[in-house]
RNA sequence: GCGCUUGUAGCUCAGUGGAUAGAGCAUCUGGUUGCGGUCCAGAGGGUCGCAGGUUCGAUUCCUGCCAAGCGCACCA
């Protein structure tokens, strides 16, 4: 079929706007290059002490190099005297030893070593090596740094000049947002956060579901039974309507399908009164949308969505022809992808010529190459989607769309399910984020009134917010991605045990403590004391400072593995830690000047984590609860 | 039928080629005249789905099987 480049001068409008945005996030991009300031790895105390013990360890064992920057800072068990812990079995594999020898060259390496910042001395268990660490030193230095850095502790520049592309959210228009998207949105978001901290430029594309062929069902439906003034009363929801009509209907009516397919070709040959509709559709789900984004606190740099590629899809299918990669099918005439890579075929263009998902991802992917040269671009989508990530990649690679030096992830993760099925529109089970979100303010507000009568004023509404936002967050990103998350309101909205609530609280307790300081020794509550000065005396301490100083390397892993799931395990541990300490002294009596003000600032340190850990998932702490 | 994912404590889930597999909830015991108990400490509870294999060592890697979920071209 005949394309029709004579697009409606709304369509033409509507893809200078985005181009504009596109340039300007260029810019930014480019700016950020030549002026960030990057946090250097090399400043936090966790490297250095990584560094150092690898530098020793491969002294001892005369092997410079053998770690190739692999090193990892393990922690021995519980029970086991020691702060950190090196095993030596991989060592003994590659250079042909037993494992004891080595861990007693390690020790005696390291027991030799005199001018060390931080490694005091070390002894061996059969193939292992425990390392005692200066701990004062290790105490004061991350005190110290927290201190200095404050909202940036954690941030650092080990991907420093790198651009990631993080394809996120990309609802559906025709639809609704719902649950299922919501994952998408919330793991996408985190991760941007994660890239960023670690050095990257991101660019947080949301790639909207703003064409195919439910465009076509949903002309059809409005063209049927489309009321003008409900439409304008209540847009999403009587989109909705006419979505879920369509579908009922279509059941028993194959036909229907048919006749929305061919509505869309229509709509894709550029029938301008049917691109006027489908802008009309595009901008009231946009604005839609973006309320709900404004709660979770998700900020986008563009909606480019699909609609933008449908012109370059069509020459990505032409170019996939000349260089052999798929061809026209005899009897059909659409273009098919046969098997490959042990991949099953697929269509690259249907039968009346229309693109589809993955022509137009095709585009896409050609177009971010071009424009922003990422070393990586994440496709955030769930993981029945997985055979068509592998499937496009694949065919990218074979096109020279996607170069070797370019990463393409699909950030797959499981299902929110209902009672063990997928929840859709179609099935009625879908749950709309709207009234997620509110169900979760009003259980907080519920709760927390009763629980602390106190709480008066006029933030209160903010305070509410945050908690109920925080326990939807929280919920999806705290177990690991890729499995199905089974729907459950009162699990949801369960303010105990793991929860942000619990982190929230130790947070806003900790705040509290400081403000009581204030009023017992003035001024107190944000001293910093030199390093020299910086002193603790309990074993718990000592392992809350440790805990903190592990917060850089925490971001790292759960950057480079794509879990944002870590720092909610992490985060977990150090409010634990935090508790027991709170339980075992008392600041507020402890006499000794320097002491207490030690514990002050190990407090402070710990809210500061707590709330920087919490802002990398994208929730907020309240000051008060 | 083929492919992908998952299977760890009563429940919800972490974790790992190596030292005695961990949290939260639930159950039981103890602490607290507190810096906000939405806390802390402790106990019980596990053949890490089953069976083989690789390895000095496997819950972790490989193979087979069982169970659940998802996917397998004109939807996205």
């Amino acid at each position: 079929m005949k394309k029709n480049d004579q697009k409606t001068p709304i369509f033409d409008q509507y893809q200078q706007e985005v181009m504009t945005t596109v340039y300007s996030v260029l810019d930014r991009v480019k700016c950020e290059m030549m002026e960030r300031k990057y946090i250097s790895k090399e400043i936090y105390p966790v490297f250095r002490i990584q560094k150092e013990l690898c530098g020793i360890v491969e002294k001892s064992i005369e092997s410079p190099g053998i770690f190739n920057e692999e090193f990892d800072l393990q922690s021995p068990p519980a029970y086991v005297t020691g702060d950190f812990a090196i095993e030596t079995f991989g060592l003994a594999k590659k250079l042909k030893e037993s494992p004891q020898t080595l861990s007693s060259k390690v020790v005696d390496g390291i027991n030799r070593e005199e001018h060390t910042e931080f490694i005091d001395k070390a002894v061996a268990v059969g193939p292992f090596v425990n390392v005692e660490a200066k701990k004062n030193i290790l105490y004061a230095s991350t005190l110290s740094c927290i201190a200095t850095l404050g909202d940036k502790y954690g941030e650092s520049d080990i991907n420093a000049k790198k651009v990631v592309v993080v394809d996120y959210s990309s609802p559906n228009i025709a639809k609704p947002m719902g649950i299922g998207h919501l994952r998408s949105t919330i793991i996408g978001q985190a991760l941007a956060n994660l890239y960023e901290k670690t050095g990257y430029s991101v660019i947080r594309d949301n790639h909207l579901g703003d064409w195919g062929t439910q465009f076509g069902k949903l002309l059809f439906a409005y063209k049927h039974w489309g009321n003008e003034e409900d439409i304008e009363k209540n847009p999403i929801e009587e989109l909705k309507n006419l979505y879920v009509k369509f579908h009922n209907l279509a059941k028993d009516n194959p036909q229907m399908e048919d006749e929305a397919r061919v509505l869309f070709a229509k709509l894709e040959n550029g029938d301008p009164e049917l691109t006027i509709l489908w802008k009309r559709f595009r901008d009231w789900s946009v604005i839609d949308f973006e309320k709900m984004y404004e709660r979770l606190g998700i900020n986008f740099d563009m909606h480019i969505g699909e609609s933008f590629f449908i012109k370059e899809a069509e020459k990505v299918v032409q170019d996939c022809l000349s260089k052999g990669i798929c061809r026209i099918d005899d009897e059909t005439g659409a273009v098919v992808v046969d098997q490959q890579d042990n991949l099953p075929s697929f269509l690259l263009r249907k039968q009346d010529g229309s693109t589809l998902y993955i022509s137009r991802d095709m585009a896409t992917l050609k177009f971010r190459n071009e424009i922003f040269n990422p070393e990586t671009i994440l496709y955030v989508v769930g993981s029945e989607q997985s055979l068509n990530f592998k499937q496009f990649f694949s065919l990218a690679r074979r096109a020279g769309y996607l170069p070797d030096s370019v990463k393409a992830k699909h950030i797959d993760f499981g299902m929110v399910t209902k009672e063990g099925k997928k929840m859709s529109t179609r099935r009625g089970t879908l749950i709309e984020l709207n009234d997620l979100i509110e169900q979760s303010v009003e259980k907080s507000r519920e709760i927390f009134s009763k629980k602390n009568p106190s709480l008066i004023g006029e933030k209160l509404d903010e305070i509410f917010e945050i908690i109920g936002v925080g326990a939807i967050l929280y919920n999806d990103l705290h177990q690991s991605r890729i499995k199905n998350i089974s729907f459950d309101w009162d699990k949801m909205l369960d303010f105990e045990g793991g929860s942000a609530t619990y982190l929230q609280y130790t947070y806003v307790r900790i705040q509290s403590i400081l403000k009581k300081i204030d009023e017992t020794f003035p001024g107190e509550s944000d001293i910093v004391l030199d390093e020299s000065n910086i002193c603790f005396e309990t074993k718990n301490e000592f392992s809350l400072a440790k805990k903190l100083m592990e917060f850089p390397q925490i971001i790292a892993k759960a950057q480079k593995t794509d879990s944002p799931h870590d720092i909610c395990t992490y985060l977990e541990e150090l409010a634990l830690l935090f508790n027991s300490f709170y339980n075992d002294v008392s600041i507020l009596k402890t006499g000794d000047d320097t002491l207490r003000i030690s514990r002050i600032m190990l407090s402070r340190s710990t809210a500061n984590v707590i709330k920087n850990g919490l802002a990398l998932l994208n929730i907020r702490v309240p000051e008060k609860m």
